[in-house]
DNA sequence: CTTAATTTTGACCATGTGGTTAAACCGTAT
DNA sequence: ATACGGTTTAACCACATGGTCAAAATTAAG
């Protein structure tokens, strides 16, 4: 193996993230992914061993890029407008440059109800980061910073508004934008913005 | 056929709907359909020639369900407010009554991303129910009732809102609710309120 | 150079899949 | 009774699919 050529598993593993996202779990092909690897079907098989197994990979990496996010948002320690701001921000650039992963965390949470929320649940309650973060809006609804409201509500409202137009994106695109893919990016990157002041009229409470 | 018993097109239909909501399009097994219609594999084909056409028949039920209301919202003559209020409630009623829709949606827009949103444009554009809602909301923001925002920035906000919470059901019951399904169900019921209030505090100007 | 370990391949297998077909079934009109 | 239309079935087919295996190619070690 060469210094400037990707090792064959990390290869093998582009193309199946590739495939699987395109196509889904059961949608997915073997034979495609070694195709597009360029490499024998066999040899699949030989780093991963069943194609269970090289979900399980990718799956892990993908998710594993996404729940620190969510962990630093729900624990920092800085006044709740900002933490909104930041993090619409900062998740609609990560969904701008990785658009698959709703549809393909979606998509698995359709075959595996459990196994997400187990992993998600693992890894918040080790931080107590989400009764920081609802400790957190309970007091600034107590001093009448914000409009009442619970933590669990404001996140789904967050969440839903950042990610739901990923996975709609083609309609969104279709209905919207003629199918202009530079119009519906503007729209999404013009959301930064949108979505966080959106927020923010929601729940502060101007004095 | 007696009057009681459903037709067995009827039958097979429910059967097929139930497995390929709950498999996607590329899980669902013809013979799980079959088995659980209680009928013959073959049967299936006799009355739905392919899987593709299955699948069509039911695709374009659940969807001749949806479409109707958003043209009803976008084309009816009420204040934007109260538009609003009526959309969310209806719609967040009607998946809870078929909590899969989404999902379901959401697959078919993988696998085939052109056909829904064309689907959509016809019909959206037959009313020209975009245009007379975009010029409510232009209209509103002109007279100082709401906060400047484009007609279809508000309601992507609002479908987020009313069912990314569905797609994302098994995280949300597991992580905030200990899997338990009624506090699920409870969080949804009080979306109504909340979402609505949620979007009219976020877009209204107070006089 | 020789040997041993690792990586890669082509051929192959068992099974599952969507779909077909010819025959049986069943109510009904003649 | 029988002939006929629509309905239902069991058996079957071609083929794609995930996975295996033994041998070949390549690399590393002595």
């Amino acid at each position: 193996m060469t210094e400037h050529e990707k090792s064959t598993e990390e290869t093998i593993f582009i193309a199946a993230q590739q495939v699987f996202i395109q196509k889904g779990f059961d949608g997915a092909r073997m034979q495609e992914i070694a195709t597009i690897a360029g490499i024998n079907k066999a040899l699949l098989h030989y780093y991963y061993r069943t194609k269970e197994k090289l979900f399980a990979a990718i799956f892990d990496r993908i998710i594993g890029n996404v729940i620190p996010r969510i962990i630093t948002f729900l624990n920092s320690d800085t006044p709740i407008i900002e933490k909104i701001e930041f993090f619409v921000n900062t998740y609609i650039d990560l969904l701008l440059r990785n658009p698959f992963i709703p549809q393909f965390i979606l998509n698995e949470i359709n075959r595996d109800p459990d196994r997400i929320a187990q992993l998600l649940s693992n890894h918040i309650s080790k931080n107590n980061a989400f009764e920081k973060f609802s400790a957190l809006v309970d007091e600034e609804v107590k001093n009448g910073n914000i409009h009442p409201i619970t933590a669990e509500q404001l996140i789904v409202n967050m969440l839903s508004m950042c990610i739901f137009p990923f996975v709609a994106r083609p309609i969104i695109q279709g209905v919207f934008f003629n199918n202009d893919k530079s119009q519906y990016l503007e729209f999404i990157e013009s959301r930064k913005k949108e979505v966080t002041s959106f927020i923010i009229r929601a729940i502060k409470i101007e004095k």
